[in-house]
DNA sequence: GGCTTTTTTTCGAGCCTCAAAAAAATAGTG
DNA sequence: CACTATTTTTTTGAGGCTCGAAAAAAAGCC
């Protein structure tokens, strides 16, 4: 089961500890990490000595004028941003944008274009996927050696490896194995990510007080996804990426809904539900795109008069706030990120939502569970995918993986 | 955030996994731990010698002859059992039942007794609960030192910091604090442990193979509650001890639960829920008591003949299957262990519980979902009390509570 | 310039784990 | 019964890691 710590494991972990500090805090002096960490100081001098020797962090010679205190000022320890970098990939619908980050999470290059994901053959998608992150590569600005690591995400079912792409609503297409053609293409490891998984990991460091053990973010867009954080943790399923909280049966029998069943929460609070209610359509019309401009002017409409426009936001936040009843009935409430565009329009939905939620068994307290929004997923996706290569990088750095080692301290004389 | 690895830490946790490696495998070898833990023999072996010189382990002179094999024989370790001992209590409907277990988990002295739980007035069921246990204490037999800890596992919501019974459907008592009235009255620490978390622990217990990382325990008895193991380790939510799986809304607005909502899984799933459609009752006729005896009565009658008490046990199941849906699709499948009464009628139950996972989301796999059934639940429930108590013995001998570590060291010389 | 304060580094001690060798205990073999 | 082969357990020495204390460094203060 559980395997004993062994004694080189010891510095291994230490060494995670000190980077990781240095990661979420900034530019932490040496007592700082000590003060976090709970080491003792000479530890951390030892460690952050061999990491800067290693070229994995820098004194920061930025010796702001902080408050002048007494005494030695401290040194600031920095991610040194040529350590490495990293390479993200983000497949939604009709878009495709990549950027590459230094080691410190700066982005140092990106690009960004638009293709027709629904209607793309296989041979194609991947081409132009693999086509982009190679004209990223091949930038002479870049030291190809220096990228450790490819994330790519993509909204959809992502198998629980982190290997390949098993079903996606942006393209009929299924089984796309991109980690592992990325990494045969380009000799570099990757991973395939969920995008609502992506966006909790980039919450996660946004801010940290907010959602640390437990939490959830629900992508509100054409699709309902989620990605769910507990105890600290993404939670990912043995089988695929995660929750499927869209397709749990809210009325069985009900609407139709994208992945062909009735009744599903996303057959009700997805953007074509939204819109074919808003339209008076039936309930049985096959699920159509809507692009974002009509969803806002969707939205506009719905707050000016009370017309079928507000009942179908009202019908979303019923079918939403059950959802999120059953799923607080079977985990404790914790905070909610909303995600996409119709998480701008949460003032239409929250009210139903909340009524939803407050008739489950979790709902005693439903009064304190609290909502954000964001409307831009994209962002968060790429901050996502770009933190979960940068925490992988940390780790093969120090771990035994000898070569990666070597490779980090290339800035050593 | 996380905390650096101390020096020291390092040989406790070893520690912990050499005593948690002979739980687990019973009289493991030296050899068999190295290779368990991945730890060295040496390592093992200065480990293991400190603790049978603590008093916590022993040789097992009983050098079965295994099959007879060359070299140098293998010596057996084995928890001594009188390093500790503990004691669980179980509280349950008109059932209160006391055990005393060493360390090696055998159990060497138990009572039991009825008592009126429904009607009982606060002080007395606490002084029932007290009193039972100081008599178990004050046996002669028993060094009273040497229990270490007390585990008491009660149906029904207990707090998340496993101090106090919050609600439960076996009194209209609330808000009672089992956990710290035990540790002044006895001064023995101890925890107040949800039921069906407990036979979660002791199936993981029982089985480790089978119930490892993910898997479910639902408790069909007058109420309807679930045990959710998440990545080998107990889910407890952030408020309160667990999944309010009974009173996940499966008919809005339908059948009158226990708890004063509507449509609760429970209130067709639980014995009085069956009992009520069974018996025709109105779906809004207040939830009575039904007896073990009655419930299997009933069973035997649906079995016998395609009646009311058929259809019954039909909906209980589709109301299950609704739940389990739900659970799987944000939650991967997962195996699942029935216990309770109406687990021993899970045949009638399967059928429409199949069904209705069918229809959800993770219904893809509903096919390879499997189930087991106990009919027992408080042989179990009273196993996982004394398995969570033993843990924390585990854990507290050897941790720095320097008085832990010189207790159990009263058999040195 | 000397003193105070705070941070960082250095150094020796104490543990812990590991690998290798030695010791122990038994089965097979003639 | 003596001897060898085999396997488990213990011992031993070496190497590493962390810690606490002391020293060194780097500023502000007077």
């Amino acid at each position: 089961m559980s395997v004993g710590i062994r004694h080189d494991d010891l510095r291994r972990r230490n060494r995670a500890m000190v980077i990781s500090a240095v990661r979420r805090a900034g530019q932490p002096s040496r007592t700082e990490i000590a003060a976090t960490t709970g080491l003792s100081h000479s530890t951390i001098s030892a460690i952050s000595a061999d990491l800067i020797q290693e070229g994995i962090l820098t004194e920061s010679k930025a010796n702001e004028p902080t408050a002048l205190k007494r005494g030695r000022p401290q040194i600031g320890l920095a991610l040194n941003p040529e350590a490495a970098a990293v390479l993200t990939v983000v497949l939604s619908l009709n878009f495709l944008s990549v950027a590459v980050i230094d080691y410190a999470g700066q982005v140092i290059a990106e690009e960004q274009q638009r293709l027709d994901t629904l209607v793309m053959p296989r041979d194609e998608l991947i081409g132009e996927c693999m086509a982009i992150v190679r004209r990223r590569l091949q930038d002479p600005d870049l030291d190809v050696g220096s990228v450790a690591r490819i994330a790519m995400g993509i909204q959809g079912i992502t198998d629980s490896q982190a290997r390949a792409m098993l079903w996606s609503p942006i393209t009929p297409l299924t089984d796309i194995p991109f980690a592992d053609m990325l990494e045969t293409e380009f000799g570099i490891p990757a991973t395939m990510e969920n995008d609502c998984n992506m966006m909790a990991v980039a919450l996660q460091w946004r801010d940290p007080d907010r959602y640390r053990d437990n939490f959830i973010a629900i992508l509100l867009s054409h699709g309902i996804g989620m990605g769910l954080v507990l105890k600290g943790e993404l939670f990912t399923g043995t089988h695929s990426s995660g929750g499927e909280f869209g397709h749990m049966i809210h009325r069985p029998g009900g609407a139709l809904c994208r992945c062909g069943r009735r009744g599903c929460v996303e057959a009700y609070a997805g953007n074509y539900a939204i819109w074919r209610s808003a339209k008076k359509m039936s309930e049985d019309a096959e699920p159509v795109d809507v692009g974002d401009a009509d969803m806002r002017a969707l939205a506009v409409k719905a707050r000016e008069t009370d017309g079928p426009e507000r009942e179908a936001y009202r019908r979303a936040g019923e079918a939403l706030g059950f959802g999120l009843g059953s799923l607080f009935a079977l985990i404790d409430p914790a905070p909610v990120a909303m995600v996409g565009v119709s998480a701008a329009a949460f003032d239409l939905i929250e009210p139903a939502l909340r009524e939803a939620i407050a008739q489950t068994a979790g709902g005693q307290h439903s009064k304190s569970i609290s909502f954000d929004t964001e409307p831009n997923e994209l962002p968060l996706i790429r901050e996502g995918c770009a933190m979960r290569a940068l925490t992988f990088v940390d780790q093969e750095i120090f771990a035994p993986g000898v070569q990666a080692r070597a490779s980090a301290g290339k800035n050593v004389a």
